[in-house]
RNA sequence: GCCGGAGUGGCGGAAUUGGCAGACGCAAGGGACUUAAAAUCCCUCGGGGGAAACCCCGCACGGGUUCGAAUCCCGUCUCCGGCACCA
């Protein structure tokens, strides 16, 4: 054994041992003799390398991988690609390299990156969503969408991003912002397929609140996302016509507050109605976050609570895809109406007080604004005076009995348009026929194969629709001519169901019912919080696509979900030049300029701010088992990770102090023969104590910061021993071989290296998880602590379990505490759990 | 604006159920070894007072509940995340 700790050798060592033994150690076949478990971290977009945030995730994912192995678990622990997508076309367009081949290189290089870093993955199950045999399972799963009524096409305002040339999901607008270039999204009419994610709103709802093993944070925000609300649907009458005009409002209390009628500028009534230059002029702001603007129909409307006629407009404001497109304005109690009605001069008539707010006596126009809370009704006919919560129920109820409304229940949530008008992705199996319209692809003419031919310009329509051979086609119906659809898959339907394909190895059918029993669903997802309501809810909609197909009796995919937090950096600016890397900021001067630089925030690591840590040169200077102790030690998983080098440094001399330990007493350990002495002392203690902590700090929120911190101690104590005699030397041995055990999911590397050095013959890999003896863990003597009024006055060693009536008595006869308290009035006398006493005095 | 979450040393972070605030690590200071440096090892390390024993203050801020609060309740401030004309 070398005395120096060499981790670049001693890594490639391992790996090179474990990919020759893949059939036995990270593989996993369907077993009925132990239980199974599957732990799965995001698949990566294939960009070329990976980033820190990769190293935390998959880190993360591994430790619990190769713990529940060592518990006895029949762990599956896949890996594959999320190959299709932007970049790579961009790549194409600005270098000229097909889509491809860019991905592919990619893929090969980030997975000798991952292998660096020993992550135990079966890669007999590995994947890529690029790959014809994957997106295959996106036709089939396309065409019984379809059968089913589940996908469909319609026209309808969309989102478009102007930079990617392309539709986005509402999922996947942030702030008016493309998820992925932050441009300003667009709204645009396109035709466009959905999949009716609606169908499964209310039962994704009821289901959240199951999602125990969740971060309660991601509940929350699919809860919102869906955005269950109940109201009264409303009719209307259109004065001296036969049209009625149905609203949607949560507000039924204030339904005789109602001062107009805005219709969205999609509504059927609007084109009715409106002046078609003036109408057009209204559709120009729709979706626009900018002014109100309003057009007056020149009709009227009867409110159906006191048939009043009230004046119907078309409002910029007003969506088409939410509740029925039109609304009832209450300008007094809603901030937008109120807005409204002041640009256009309508009135405001207050049917809503403030609780208690003074009889009568509160002014009718509200201030400046809108009166939105609840309230006590006013000049609502025979509902005044009635609380806002009990006049929602009596006015739906007296709309009802009138014949002119129902309550219903409207969502937030809208279709998922999966249309995407690029090339790198999954084509949408559909040939048009002029004769029979939008056919399906049949199953046995799948997959439909991206074709070669195409050029990568940047401009125009779908590229696939500039290829002749791709677009013209029979009809599979009735074999007339027929084109293609030239639009692919948004690529969430690749990750939609990419956790179901592993459970069968690429060797085997994809979708087999039975592997699919077996290992689904996954028992721990590990990831970034980002895709909280993208990736996790088109993937629990995926999951009961996949159940009500008969393939799998499971609803929800992720049994337990872990967000980890995202990899931090400070930034450094110069004043003059911009973000900076570290290199170009030595000794606090610009190295262009010479200006004193500033120390930015921490935030997170980006190529544009300059302050990212590239994990191969992190691997090269620290190895691999540095890399996964710091990113586990830094913080607890789910909080952000500040990268520090001085920290990193901190883990390998962890490490190193492991292997000098081992080093400096390998004789010693080797020649022990023979278990540890029955009896208690400090050392075995300790060694029970770390193994308790560790155990409970992993199976308990994953909490691998305190439980490397346990090891630290456990070390530090092992370090600090001189011993003596075959009985230390014993017990010296028992607590490393511990150690090492413990050590081997975080840095397994090392732990392989050590196991072998102290003489063990069989890879560390196939040791159970040391078990601890509660009774060897518990200290014979507690130091017990007194307190005077609260405040701590002294601590005495005492034997462990004394009574409470012992523990006071001794705490009184205390000198410090005789002083502490002579000459005052002792109240009472707390014990707490043996381990505290409180003298209360007066 | 609405809905969540979080504020603990110079820093990252510990602290089962209310019961010793600051585990572990980083940084810093001192010392040992060395011709010297690196590495390593040892000691100190929240603030204030005191020669010391020890005392006072301290978990964003202000109140409260309690024998006892980082932890529970109310209010305020700050930061982070989500949603944002959703009727």
């Amino acid at each position: 054994m070398k005395k120096r700790y060499e981790p670049g050798e001693i890594e490639l060592k391992w790996q090179a041992i474990w990919a020759k033994k893949e059939e036995n150690i990270f593989s996993s076949r369907v077993s009925n003799t132990k239980p199974k478990f599957y732990c799965l971290e995001m698949f990566p977009y294939p960009s070329g390398k990976i980033h820190m945030g990769h190293v935390r995730n998959y880190a993360i994912g591994d430790v619990i991988a190769r713990y529940k192995r060592m518990r006895g678990y029949n762990v599956l622990h896949p890996m594959g690609w999320d190959s299709f997508g932007l970049p790579a076309e961009n790549a194409a367009i600005k270098e000229g390299v097909h889509p491809a081949h860019w991905t592919h290189e990619n893929i090969s290089y980030m997975k000798k990156q991952l292998v660096r870093l020993g992550l135990s993955y079966d890669w007999s199950r590995e994947l890529a969503t690029c790959l014809p045999e994957y997106y295959r399972w996106n036709q089939w799963f396309f065409i019984k969408m379809f059968e089913k009524g589940i996908a469909y096409r319609k026209a309808s305002f969309v989102n478009w991003c102007p930079s990617c040339s392309t539709v986005l999901a509402n999922e996947q607008v942030t702030e008016g912002r493309c998820w992925r270039c932050e441009s300003m999204v667009v709204q645009k009419e396109l035709v466009q397929w959905f999949l009716r994610i609606t169908d499964y709103q209310q039962e994704l709802l009821d289901a959240s609140d199951g999602l125990a093993g969740w971060p309660q944070k991601v509940v929350l925000m699919q809860k919102n996302w869906i955005g269950r609300s109940e109201g009264l649907e409303a009719i209307f009458r259109v004065d001296g016509s036969d049209d009625r005009i149905i609203v949607f409002t949560t507000r039924a209390d204030t339904l005789f507050g109602a001062k107009f009628i805005c219709l969205a500028p999609a509504h059927p009534l609007a084109e009715k109605f409106a002046e078609p230059d003036a109408l057009a002029k209204i559709r120009e702001h729709y979706g626009k976050a900018d002014e109100k603007h309003g057009l007056f129909t020149g009709r009227y409307a009867i409110n159906p609570a006191n048939d009043e006629k009230i004046p119907i407009y078309v409002a910029n404001f007003v969506l088409m895809e939410y509740g029925t497109g039109a609304i009832m304005s209450v300008p007094a109690h809603d901030q937008r109406d109120f807005e409204f009605a002041q640009k256009y001069g309508l009135p405001v008539k207050v049917v809503i007080r403030p609780d208690g707010g003074g009889e009568g006596g509160g002014e009718d126009v509200p201030a400046g604004k809108a009166f939105e809370e609840d309230g006590v009704l006013a000049d609502s006919g025979q509902f005044t005076g009635l609380a806002s919560a009990e006049a929602r129920q009596k006015i739906s109820g007296f709309i009802e009995g009138k014949g002119m409304g129902r309550r219903v229940v409207n969502y937030r949530l809208r279709d998922w348009g999966i249309s995407r008008q690029r090339y790198w992705g999954t084509p949408i199996p559909i040939v048009y026929c002029e004769r029979c319209g939008a056919v399906p692809v049949p199953e046995k003419d799948l997959p439909v194969v991206l074709p070669e031919d195409v050029k990568f310009t940047g401009k125009g329509a779908s590229p696939l629709a500039e290829s002749e051979s791709f677009v013209d086609t029979v009809c599979p119906s009735c074999g007339g001519k027929a084109r293609r659809e030239t639009d692919t898959m948004d690529t969430f339907v690749d990750s939609s169901w990419y956790y179901v394909r592993y459970c069968s190895r690429k060797d085997e059918p994809a979708l087999d019912k039975g592997n699919i029993g077996y290992f689904m669903p996954v028992d721990q997802y590990v990831g970034g919080v980002e895709h909280a309501v993208l990736h996790l809810l088109y993937s629990r909609f995926f999951m009961r696509v996949i159940r009500d197909l008969g393939l799998s009796n499971v609803s929800e995919p992720f049994q337990r979900l872990l967000t980890q937090g995202m990899v931090c950096m400070e930034t450094i600016k110069c004043p003059e030049h911009g973000w900076l890397y570290p290199s170009e900021a030595e000794g606090g001067a610009c190295a262009k300029c010479g200006r004193p630089v500033e120390r930015g925030r921490t935030e997170k690591m980006s190529k544009s701010k300059r302050n990212v840590v590239d994990p191969d040169h992190l691997i090269k200077t620290y190895g691999a088992d540095t890399a996964r102790l710091f990113s586990l030690f830094a913080a607890p998983p789910e909080n952000d990770l500040q990268w520090s080098e001085k920290g990193v440094e901190g883990a390998q001399r962890f490490i190193q102090r492991v292997w000098a330990f081992v080093h400096d007493n390998l004789e010693k350990l080797a020649a022990v023969k023979g278990q540890p002495p029955e009896g208690k002392s400090p050392l075995m203690r300790k060694t029970h104590q770390t193994i308790m902590r560790v155990t409970r700090d992993i199976e308990r929120e994953y909490h691998f910061n305190t439980a490397i911190a346990a090891m630290m101690e456990l070390l530090n104590m092992l370090a600090a021993l001189e011993p003596s005699g075959q009985d230390d030397l014993r017990q010296m041995r028992f607590a490393l071989e511990r150690l090492l055990l413990m050590i081997s999911p975080f840095c397994p590397h090392v732990a392989e290296e050590l196991w072998e050095a102290i003489g063990m013959i069989s890879s560390i890999q196939l040791e159970p998880w040391p078990g601890y003896d509660e009774e060897a863990a518990r200290e014979e003597e507690i130091e017990l602590v007194i307190q005077v009024n609260g405040k701590v006055r002294t601590k005495v060693m005492v034997p462990q379990g004394l009574p409470d009536e012992e523990l006071k008595n001794r705490a009184m006869t205390l000198p410090r505490i005789q002083e502490a308290v002579s000459g005052k009035q002792i109240i009472n006398v707390f014990a707490v759990k043996g381990r505290l006493v409180n003298i209360v005095v007066k």
